[in-house]
DNA sequence: CCGTCAACTGTATCCGTGGTACAGTGTTTT
DNA sequence: AAAACACTGTACCACGGATACAGTTGACGG
């Protein structure tokens, strides 16, 4: 196989996507042109359609490596997290704290979520886009549920709470706070948020 | 005057905005077309013109309409908690409860937030749309504020939370359960979250 | 009943750009 | 040398934003 020639490939590809992604998450989808894309990356139209068949194939790549990332660090996170404590319930207190970190350490904030995004721009994609972000968003559930049904099974919950919805909270605080964030220029509303999420999490299972 | 036409007038403009309002939070604001506009409320691109000198000031009119909007509401349904409630974190949590009642009667479910619409496309807007954005959350801050100063006035908090951020959080969860809502196609989701949110309230309070 | 003003209609027109199609080119690998 | 990949270059159209402006309708005020 042509591995250099791959490669090359790949990274236009990719260099495509972070334009794009960038781009996407300042002016929305359909106010993103392929013109500003390739003068980005320094390409011609053919080039670009050499990668992407028409414009929503690109809106497909974009939400798919975007949920990939996500995904990844939230197993990379609160998987040290995990290490790092036996106990679930603080393990989980520790990712959290962690993730405030990490979005606490953006130099210039948090960028945005490309599942938001695309959630305020829904009809100008196809189905199976939707249907991404829907799983997305429905796997962060099932994720964080799963903690909690850990936790809950050693610190038992006030019984009136649906751990469903607290872990949607997390998904909840996450794109309430980027938006937070964004509007008021304080780029560290958002993490902050996130504290206060922990801090009700611990409430919930602590009764503090 | 001419009572009857300006009447009419503002009746044309304001169906202009609802059309303008429903197809934004779908579809955003650049792949809104003045076209479908003018089909759908039924005028010509002159008549369009005669009541927006271009397209930023439909988006400037969108967005001053659904502030004034939400801020009369949060002023008629928290102050109707209050007269049912003398306590002020009664008051608030009266309040929280009818705002969750009033978004689970949205037959469809709640049509989304311009302020997070604009927030995710704030290149297209002039200085003078994102500085209205970042007002309106900075107003809701500070009206949330003042009630969580009121209750904590009675109910001494834990000390170690931010009342700032805990008005925030408000905004940050109804822009985020909103985002979740229509994400996962259920429009009972936001309603759950502004009850989480709210046993969140009390027990900052009451330290349940 | 006349004049005026608001609120349009109708028509024409310009320009930029999103999006598509496709033939050809250079470079690397086998 | 041929195949495969990663493009370039060019040509093209439809659509949408924006402007201009003359004409029409209907209500109102004097």
């Amino acid at each position: 196989m042509q591995d250099a020639q791959q490669r090359k490939g790949e990274d236009t590809r990719e260099r495509i996507l972070n334009a794009a992604e960038a781009a996407v998450l300042k002016k929305g989808f359909a106010a993103t042109s392929i013109d500003e894309l390739i003068a980005a990356v320094g390409l011609t139209k053919g080039g670009f359609f050499y990668h992407f068949k028409d414009k929503g194939e690109l809106a497909k790549a974009l939400l798919v490596r975007y949920i990939e990332r996500e995904n990844a660090l939230f197993d990379e996170l609160f998987g040290r997290a995990d290490q790092l404590n036996e106990d679930p319930l603080h393990g989980f207190l520790v990712g959290l704290k962690m993730l405030s970190e990490l979005m606490a350490d953006l130099p210039n904030g948090h960028p945005g979520c490309l599942v938001a995004s695309f959630c305020y721009q829904d009809r100008l994609f196809d189905r199976e886009v939707r249907e991404l972000n829907t799983a997305a968003v429905l796997g962060w559930r099932k994720r964080f549920r799963e903690r909690l049904d850990r936790i809950a099974a050693r610190y038992p919950p006030r019984n009136d709470v649906d751990l469903d919805d607290v872990a949607d909270m997390l998904s909840v605080i996450a794109d309430g706070g980027i938006i937070l964030s964004k509007v008021v220029k304080d780029k560290d509303a958002l993490p902050r948020q996130v504290m206060l999420y922990r801090d009700f999490v611990r409430g919930i299972f602590l009764g503090a």
